[in-house]
DNA sequence: ACAAAAGTGTTAAACTTACACCCATGC
DNA sequence: GCATGGGTGTAAGTTTAACACTTTTGT
C-alpha cells in the first residue's frame, strides 16, 4: 500500500492498536456481533476550502501600475450534479468509507472532485442536527482547510459536477443581548456573501449565533434564517469553519495563531502575510506590530520582489526553529 | 412533546428547516433513496465528564480543623458490563439514535448510565479511526461536559454497569522537539492516573501528542503508549477533552475562560473558584490577581460562610451583566 | 495567641497600540 | 517628482505578575 501523501491529522501507518488480551468469550461475541441491531446514520465529510485570490480581473491594470493586486479571501464550492439540491452549490464532499478515518475521506474527495491536492486540516465539528438532509439520516463531520495558491487551481468538473472558487465576505450584522433574572442570551447575526464573477454567481445567507446562559450553564446553538443558493446546512458550516479560522488567527502569540501561513506559498512577502491575515480578521492591522508578532515564525530568505513599482519587499519563509517552543 | 430540560447545544424545537421548494422529480428521487447503497458506521457518543469532588475522607478531620477540605477533580466512569472490554472502565456514553442530535444522546445516556444530571457540553471531535472499536466500523462524537457539585451524585449502576468517580491527575511527563530541513515535530507525552480509594482502582494511561510540521502544513495527532484499565480508544478521549478544559481555562479573559464556573455550584467563594480553576489548569494561581481577572464574571451575594475556622468568606455567584459583553 | 483563609494595595515588568518617520522603486 | 509599498523606531497606554500587608474567625 502506497501511503497518499497526505498532510491530514492521522496517517494510515498509525492506526496501531494497542496489544490487549482477547478472551475466547469475547472473541465468540464479536463473531457473533450484528451491527445492524441498531440503526445507523450516513456519514459524510464535507470541506470549507480557504485560499487566497487574486481578486483583479484582467481590466484594471494599467494606470494602478504602483498598487500590488488585491487579494481576496475564497472558498471553494462544488455545484452539484444530483439529487437532492440538485444544481445548488455546495462544499465539497462526500461519504466516508470503512477502514479510512474521516479526514482521509476528506483529502480523498476533495481530490476527486476538485482535483485540489492536500491542506492544512481541522476539525471543525460534527454536524447531526435531524432534518440536515433530506435523505435521511446523514451525519456530517465538517473541516476547515486552507490551500495554498500554488495548489488551488481546479480541475474539470468529474462525478460530482463542476467547482468553482468564490469571493468570500462576512460581515457581522448585529448583535442582541438580553439579561433576566437568570437568563443572558447574545443573538449575533452574520451575513455571508460568496460571489464568483466568471460564472456570475452571488449566493448570500444569514446565519445567527445563539450563546445562552441557562438552566446554570453556558451553551451555544446556530440557525440558518436566510440561504439562497447553498445546499444542505452548508451556510451554517461554511460560516463556522470560518469563525473557527478567524478565532484562530486572531490568537498570533499562541501556536494556533499562525495558521493563516498555511495560506501562503512557501515564499511570500511580510506584506502579502499581512494581507492574509487582514482578509481572515476582517480588519486593518498596523505593520510594525503585525511584523513583532510574527517575526518568531517567519524567517529571511535573502530573496526579494521586483518590477512592483516600489521598493522590493523581501521574500521570507516559515522558520520552524520557533515552533513548539513550549510544547 | 416535552422538550427535555437540556442546556446542550442544541433544543429540540429549534430544528426548523429552511423552506426550500422541493421538485417532483427530487421527491421521486428521495422516496426511492436507499441508505444501504454505502456502508454505515455505527456512531456512538461517549462522555468526559468533570467535577470537584471533596478529596478527604471520612478521616483525619480533627486536628486540621481549620483547613479548608481539600478539592480535587473527578471524571465520572462506568464498569462496561458487556463485551467488548467487559469489566474494563471506560468513559459512559452509547449509540445515537435516528431524529436526535448528539448533543441529547449525550446527555440521555449520561441519565440512564450515571444518574447524572444535564450540564455543560462541548465537543471535543469525533473520533474514526480504523479499529478503534473490535465491533467494527463505530465512531464517536466525544465531549467534554462539566457537572458541578450539587448534581454529581451517582445513581445505582443500571443496564451500563456501575459508576463511579475517580480522581483525575495528568502530569506531562516530557517533549522531544526536532527541527530537520523542512519538517519539525513535537511529542508531548502525558501521563494520566485515575484513583478510586473506595473501589480500590487504579488506572493510569500514557497518551502522545504528535505535532508535525512537513509538506508545508502543521498536523496534529494522538497515540496512546499505555493503556492499563481503559477500555477502546477511550485514554485519548479522556486526555483530549481535559487538555480542551485547560485550554480554555486558561483563556480568562475571553468568554470561553469562565468555562469552569460551569463546575461551580450555584453559590460559591471565590477561594472555591480559584481552586477550582487551579485544579484545572495544574498550578497556584495568585490570589489578589486571580480576582481581578474573575471579577467581570461574578457578583456578590451578601451571603458568608461560617464555622470554618477562619474568617468567613462571601458568597458569589455569577453575573449576567457581564456576559457577551463584546459579542 | 495562632494558624488558616479572606481580602486589598502597590510596584515593576511585559506587552499592546498608535503613530511618526525614512527608504527604494517604476513611471 | 511622486505615489506606493517596504521597513524601523519610539512613546503612551494597558495588562500581567509578584509580593507585601491587614482582617477575621474557631479553637
Amino acid at each position: 500500500m502506497t501511503p497518499t501523501k497526505t498532510t491530514g491529522q492521522t496517517e494510515r501507518r498509525e492506526y496501531t492498536a494497542m496489544a490487549r488480551v482477547i478472551s475466547k468469550e469475547e472473541k465468540e461475541f464479536l463473531r457473533k456481533y450484528d451491527p445492524s441491531k441498531y440503526e445507523r446514520p450516513s456519514l459524510t465529510a464535507d470541506m470549507a476550502v480557504f485560499a487566497i485570490l487574486s481578486g483583479t480581473g484582467p481590466e484594471g491594470e494599467r494606470k494602478e501600475y504602483r498598487k500590488v493586486p488585491e487579494q481576496k479571501l475564497g472558498v471553494l464550492l462544488v455545484k452539484r450534479k444530483n439529487f437532492p439540491y440538485k444544481d445548488c452549490w455546495a462544499l465539497p464532499g462526500g461519504f466516508a468509507e470503512k477502514d479510512e478515518a474521516l479526514t482521509e475521506t476528506a483529502l480523498r474527495e476533495l481530490k476527486e472532485e476538485t482535483g485540489v491536492d492536500g491542506a492544512c486540516m481541522e476539525s471543525v465539528g460534527l454536524f447531526s442536527r435531524p432534518g440536515r438532509d433530506p435523505r435521511g439520516w446523514v451525519v456530517s463531520q465538517a473541516f476547515l482547510m486552507l490551500v495554498d495558491a500554488e495548489n488551488c487551481a481546479v480541475e474539470a468538473g468529474d462525478d460530482a459536477g463542476e467547482a468553482a472558487w468564490f469571493f468570500f465576505d462576512v460581515q457581522q450584522k448585529d448583535t442582541k443581548k438580553t439579561v433576566k433574572k437568570n437568563v443572558a442570551e447574545a443573538r449575533i447575526r452574520y451575513r455571508m456573501s460568496l460571489t464568483n464573477t466568471s460564472v456570475g454567481i452571488i449566493i448570500s445567507a444569514d446565519v445567527e449565533e445563539i450563546r445562552t446562559y441557562s438552566n446554570r450553564h453556558e451553551s451555544v446553538r446556530w440557525q440558518i434564517l436566510e440561504d439562497e443558493g447553498l445546499a444542505f446546512d452548508h451556510a451554517e458550516i461554511l460560516l463556522r469553519a470560518f469563525l473557527m479560522l478567524r478565532r484562530r488567527a486572531d490568537h498570533l502569540r499562541e501556536d494556533g495563531g499562525r495558521i493563516v501561513l498555511d495560506l501562503m506559498p512557501e515564499k511570500f512577502t511580510l506584506y502579502s502575510l499581512q494581507e492574509a491575515y487582514e482578509l481572515v480578521l476582517g480588519k486593518k492591522l498596523i505593520t510594525p506590530n503585525f511584523r513583532r508578532k510574527i517575526a518568531p515564525y517567519v524567517r529571511e530568505t535573502g530573496e526579494f520582489t521586483s518590477g512592483a513599482g516600489h521598493r522590493p519587499a523581501m521574500l521570507y519563509k516559515r522558520d520552524l526553529d520557533g515552533y513548539y517552543s513550549q510544547g
